[in-house]
DNA sequence: ACAAAGGTACGATGCAATCCGTACCTAAGG
DNA sequence: CCTTAGGTACGGATTGCATCGTACCTTTGT
């Protein structure tokens, strides 16, 4: 099941949708940002920079959330995105930590 | 660098293609088949009994190769895929659990 | 009231992935 | 030698995905 904004419960959690969530460079940056940031960490679509515009933003934004890697909530006059870590490492342990490493060899 | 046969080092074993090539359900299948097996475990292509051409089989065992999640060498006659579980999980800790978890609970 | 910022919805486009049929190759076995 | 089994290579059809422009909505701030 999922509620009216498209989050699926966390027991829901596909393995083959996040999968294909996180095929593409530009998702896996967000999530590997995300989960490179302090736990509970808000950011926005555009606070990411990316060189895309902001159709493709929500477009991403949207298979992210679909796929239960974040949780989008309103906050006035824009939108929030959060990883949900608990969720996620609670159904695929040790995914998270793979995407994180990634380009983050600093 | 890859060899003759489109086998990649194991140092450069990529997120991202790895990731594509798990995204799809079939290839997925292979994979964690192979990884529930016993380790060092052969398969030939056709044993898989996928209602798919030779030509699709061909398609898909070549990007799991090219993503270096297995190995395929001679046998002779055919051809054997050996899943690179130490590859693997040298460079993407816990990535095959989660696959070979996944539709495995008898 | 108005403008600006952040997102969404819709439709269109271009490219890549999937899938197939066919032809071909190689090794094993009669 | 001939047949069969397992794969590969090539070309084509179809589908899906990423991307964009445009129009529109909502909230914040002036």
């Amino acid at each position: 099941m999922v509620d009216s904004e498209g989050h699926p419960d966390g027991d829901e959690i596909a393995l083959g949708s996040v999968l294909a969530a996180l095929a593409d460079p530009l998702r896996r940056q967000v999530v590997a940002e995300l989960a490179r940031a302090p736990g509970g960490t808000e950011r926005t679509c555009a606070s990411f920079g990316f060189p895309v515009s902001k159709a493709t933003l929500t477009h991403h934004f949207r298979v992210l959330r679909e796929a239960g890697l974040i949780r989008q909530v309103n906050r006035g006059n824009s939108r929030a995105a959060c990883l949900r870590a608990d969720d996620i490492e609670a159904r695929l342990p040790g995914l998270l930590d793979l995407v994180a490493a990634e380009g983050g060899k600093k």
